[in-house]
DNA sequence: TGTACATCAGTGAACGCGCGTTCACTGATGTAC
DNA sequence: TGTACATCAGTGAACGCGCGTTCACTGATGTAC
């Protein structure tokens, strides 16, 4: 915690994102500054500018981690469990787990919408997503699976966003996957 | 357009209120500032602390004014059609013709949440939308009625948000109502 | 109908603050020979 | 193994800006008599 640091940081990139992270699931995105951070991060104020140039820059590298970590989250339950619904469940916990990447990636107004990293991180999560949908007992047709998918992408994030806005405080159990579960499995009966 | 204005506004409260609602449409919640409200009003940059004390005070109010409109029209789509899925459309048109109201309503870090004229407010919304499930064709029992009104409200609701956010550009109808009533009708069967 | 006065809405100057941006700089690192 | 030099990461002082807040004020409105 206290080593002494050289003149070189060593690794800011990815402490700024870090301190981003932090602050934004403490004030929100828009309160975010990059003074607040470069002081998070023990370092001058003008340095954020040589990695990321503004906060816009900063914050389509979250999105991209963000979007990258989702799609890794979606592959991996998909892997274990062939299950949509538990892929809704991971799709909730990675809300909660990774509240600011969450914010950020859905309010595509804070960063650069066509940076190709950023569209083909978000590419990979859709991917994950609509595959999701093969893996039901009863596979819809062809020409009905997006509106599914629409669905159940809808009832996920929808949940995620109220649970993450308070609008469930006290009323549901405390892990917000199994507070999902019951809710999720409407959609499939 | 260009009427004279007397020393006094006449109706300051509500047009500060209109600009804020216009202001937040553009560039969100948090980027807002009173003295772009008092510029926009045409009024001096200290007046607008006279009605809302600070801008807490004004989301505040603006929060109100969104959960009691979005409880009449929940209310009226009852009344009219007695469908649930008509609710649900009617949810997220909502979100779409009240931006600003919306995005406030669902993020109570910016308000005080425990004003009592708030929490009012925010019970009739809360009724207006589980009296919604009774008019189901058949009815969940009891204790799953929950359940079922959560999965409805997380649906339409994560639509709401997804569409908002830019997620269904392009890929859509343009008229929300139409484009989320397949995918809400998901749920139902 | 007229006058006096209290109340209230809005004014405008002043303040201190944190922010983003710029820029000449300095110290560390890596590579060529 | 040693030296020279280019490159790059981070510094710190300076700037102008918009913000919220305060406060003595002024003009309009409403009420009492």
């Amino acid at each position: 915690m206290t080593e002494k640091r050289s003149y070189h940081h060593g690794d800011l990139r990815r402490a700024l994102l870090a301190a981003a992270a932090e602050a934004i699931a403490e004030t929100g995105p828009a309160a975010l500054s990059l003074r607040d951070l470069a002081r998070r991060a023990g370092v001058s104020h003008a340095a954020p500018a040589h990695h990321f140039g503004d906060k816009a820059g900063l914050l389509t590298a979250l999105a991209i981690e963000g979007f990258n970590r989702l799609a890794d989250a979606l592959d991996a339950s998909r892997e274990q469990t062939g299950s949509l619904l538990e892929s809704g469940v991971t799709y909730v916990r990675f809300a909660a787990d990774n509240r600011a990447h969450f914010e950020v990636m859905f309010q595509p107004s804070l960063y650069e919408r066509d940076d190709p990293e950023l569209v083909a991180a978000r590419d990979r999560s859709a991917a994950a997503l609509s595959s999701g949908v093969s893996t039901l007992d009863e596979p819809p047709p062809a020409d009905e699976a997006r509106k599914t998918e629409l669905a159940a992408w809808s009832i996920v994030h929808g949940f995620a966003t109220l649970w993450l806005s308070g609008a469930f405080f006290d009323e549901l159990e405390s892990d917000i996957g199994e507070a999902a579960r019951p809710v999720i499995r409407r959609l499939f009966e």
